[in-house]
Formats: structure tokens, sequence, C-alpha cells
DNA sequence: CTAACTGCAAAGGTTTTGCTTCTGG
DNA sequence: CCAGAAGCAAAACCTTTGCAGTTAG
């Protein structure tokens, strides 16, 4: 947002804005760089890098800072949280308004100047879960790892 | 958690928890390998990971879920909710009870089986604010990226 | 005794960087 | 024009894995 340096507007990175837009599952670069080969064949996979980085500090896309091993980028900037999947990695959207009033609650109780926060929900997925009602009782020992508050 | 695996209690495993246990700054697997060096000279970098991610499993530590691009551990099992410090990424714990309720929230807003959460506060920390009074007006563009609620 | 573990080194996967050429404004 | 961007390939990281030898129980 406050980047001083001018933006060019390339092919490459108008494609790049154009096949976000288009997904609604937050894709990695890598996997952004698979779709995008299909318009853009020459394109390179450092470009997809710079470009989601530059895009992201400018404010034009939105990068995931919560969780998972790989970054993930979303076209959508306005603010909104996101579930993932702990079977499958994959991450939705979820609708509703911005929670307020969770930083005054911390606030106070850290040295720290409370400027913000990420807040993730993490469950099964529509595919994940029925597929679990067949098979059951094995894999998904993460859940350990997650926070539950029921 | 429900690991059948019988875990052995060799010296390195309970160094890297001693260790662990003695500091508060959530070290990545790359930080505890450096400190216990000094008392394990020939143990392996291999070995850390291994051990965090087993201890992991085993709820003996606690894996940090959420954010940055190197996993950080936590000898403290317990609930709690973490700060980081977005120009230096130090993360420190918060205090206070967990938020409960927070999932009612979202839950019917998804179609997901919703299991947990992940929160963690972005802000600044004292050292990093004070040092930022002196200079002022540069770094810390990421500031974009963070979702800001108030 | 042996399943579990360690060290070491190699492999894997993701992200960043240097450099030269190209191009949008 | 030329600052900024692209392509390409190498490098840099972080993390995982295979294997042969070691050890806790």
């Amino acid at each position: 947002v406050s980047n001083p340096r001018r933006l060019k507007m390339t092919t490459q990175r108008q494609v790049i804005l154009e096949e976000l837009a288009k997904v609604t599952s937050h894709p990695t670069a890598g996997e952004l760089y698979d779709q995008l080969r299909k318009r853009l064949p020459h394109i390179s996979l450092g470009t997809v890098y710079r470009n989601l980085e530059i895009m992201a500090d400018s404010g034009m896309i939105q990068k995931l800072e919560t969780a998972g091993t790989q970054k993930r980028f979303d076209a959508v900037v306005a603010n909104h949280y996101h579930v993932r999947c702990m079977v499958c990695d994959r991450v939705d959207d979820v609708g509703g308004e911005t929670l307020r009033g969770l930083e005054e609650k911390i606030r106070g109780l850290s040295d720290y100047i409370i400027l913000g926060h990420r807040l993730e929900f993490v469950g099964m997925c529509p595919g994940c879960s029925s597929a679990r009602q067949l098979k059951n009782g094995n894999g998904v020992n993460q859940l350990v790892a997650v926070r539950e508050t029921d």
C-alpha cells in the first residue's frame, strides 16, 4: 500500500490477476503457475512468485498468513476468514463479518502493540468427512495440534 | 495422542524437551538445533525434526499451526494464543483463556465440520516499537496483509 | 532380542536471486 | 528512453527420507 514503486500492468501480471480471481481455491504459487501456463505457456515460476509477492504488498491481492507449509493467495481483499480442511488442506472462505472486539480482549495482556489478528477455522470439508464415514479410525492425528474450543 | 507407537526416552529426546521448556521463544527446528548442539554436539538436524514431529503428534509439545514460513514449537501444551511481531517475527504467548463461542459464530456459515480454530495476534513487540520511534517511515509494509479489525 | 532411534548424507519441495534481455509508459 | 519486469537457471532454504549402525526396554 505504501510501496512507492510504480507497477506496470504487464500481460503476465494481468493474467495472474484474472486467473486468481476466477478461482475460489486460494491457490499456492505452484498451483497458479500450472493454471497460468495454459494461457501463457512461457511464463516462469519466478515471475509468478515475484508478482504474487508484489501484488500482495501493494494490496491488490491477499496473502493468506495462516498455517500450512505453502503460502496461499486470494484475489478477494475484503476482510473474511478461512476454513481449512485438516485432511486435504482445501481452504474455503467463511462469510460473515470480521469479529470486532477480539483484539480488545487481548490488549493489556501483552506489551505488544496489537495491530491485527489472524484467524482460521479448522475442520473437515464435505468431501473428506463423507469419505471418512466409510473408512474410519486412521489418519487425522494432527487433530491433537488443533486447539479445541468446545 | 492416539499414536500407538511406543516412544523411547532417549538422551536426545529428553534434552530436546528440556531445552524447549527452558525458552519462551517458540523456536524453529533450526533454532533449537543450534541450542541443542551446545549440550549434544553430535545431535543431527534430522533427529530434531523427527522428534519435534513425533512429540507434537503424541501431545508432548505443541506445534504452532499459525503463520510464518517456518514451523515453530512450544513446550506449553495448554491452550493459549500467540502474538507475533510483524517486524522481527518474535512470538510470545498471550495469557488469558481460550475464546469459547468463536466457532459457534461460524458453524452454519460453512459446510465444513468445524473442529477448532487458530488465532494469532499481530503487532509490534516492545523492542521494535521503541526502535521505530527513532527511525520512522520505512519497512513494515506487510501491514497491509494483516486484517485490521478496528 | 528387536523395535525404535540416531547420525549422516542425499533427496525433495518451495521460494528467492542474479543476470541478461525485453517492454510498458 | 529506462525503470521495472520477464525468463531462465542456479542457489538458498527448510524439511523429509533412506540406510546402516546403535540403544532402550
